[in-house]
DNA sequence: CATTGATCTCAACCTTACTTCAGGTCTCAA
DNA sequence: TTGAGACCTGAAGTAAGGTTGAGATCAATG
């Protein structure tokens, strides 16, 4: 038997608690575990049964999405745990570390859009070539001279 | 003749065209057509044609898009300016700070959980129930004491 | 005139994140 | 033991935002 088996059965969770608990739809938990992010043992009647910490990994999912993580990376991150662990202290404080990095990344770019928005909220903007707002990715000049994107108007 | 008659057929644009100068792909142009939110005519052969103020009307999709706001909200805004026209500078403030307002919001409720997290990193969190990032609409305190969500571990 | 590139329509497909449905099985309290 | 409610599987549906493909026509150039 291996020290990571599934807890006792005696503290097993059904499907129904699982969502109570965690928030999330009994679909939802099916949907989890056929992406791989979360995982079950069966009961003698082939139905699933999870132990306590599939309610950790279920939020740590949840906070995950709300940061703007697709659940795609958040299935390749915590299959880089150990044995498949569900993340203890020490690997929430690397993952949240790593996903707060990208989430300060959306909260810069969403703050650079605010500012170019205001400097063109009261220009007549999206007239003029040079708008910050209409060229965000400054692809321009590349056929010379001449508008670009737009004419003026 | 209506004065808001789409633009000389001298001076319209073909679908290619709008394509290179918007940088959004013919499917794209149709697809937004299909939604209402653009608008042609057609050549005698059945080709579509664009007034010229389709870029703008472009540019301004493509902004909105990038706050966030979906295609059918955005269709929406459009299609309440008098006679379908195109945003003039005008309308775009209007528009304009009204999105900036969504942006705002959202710009708030992700550096709130930046917040959130950020006190959660170092503190073995997630396993608590207190923890704002798990419990983030405090909808706790239900079913009387005890823990919530998630049990102590 | 012929060819090549641009367009046309409509249907089908794609991705993400799930939900819903149908038909059948378990579990558990009375 | 039995009935209600929870659970099972696999397939299909949903929503957003498009893309891709097939088969046919247009438009412009040599």
């Amino acid at each position: 038997m291996s020290k990571i088996a599934v807890a006792d059965i005696g503290k097993a969770l059904t499907p129904g608690e699982v969502a109570r608990r965690s928030g999330v739809a009994v679909s939802a938990l099916h949907f989890y575990e056929k992406k791989g992010l979360i995982h079950s043992v069966r009961s003698s009647g082939n139905q699933r049964r999870y132990s306590r910490d599939v309610l950790r990994r279920v939020a740590v999912i949840k906070v995950a999405q709300r940061i703007g993580i697709p659940l795609a990376e958040i299935g390749r991150a915590l299959a880089e745990l150990p044995d498949g662990r569900t993340p203890n202290a020490h690997d929430w404080k690397r993952l949240s570390a790593h996903w707060r990095h990208d989430l300060d990344e959306r909260i810069q770019s969403l703050t650079q859009l605010r500012d170019q928005l205001d400097g063109c909220i009261g220009c007549g903007c999206l007239s003029i070539n040079a708008c910050r707002l209409r060229n965000p990715l400054d692809e321009l000049s590349e056929d010379g001279p001449g508008p670009r994107l737009l004419e003026p108007e």
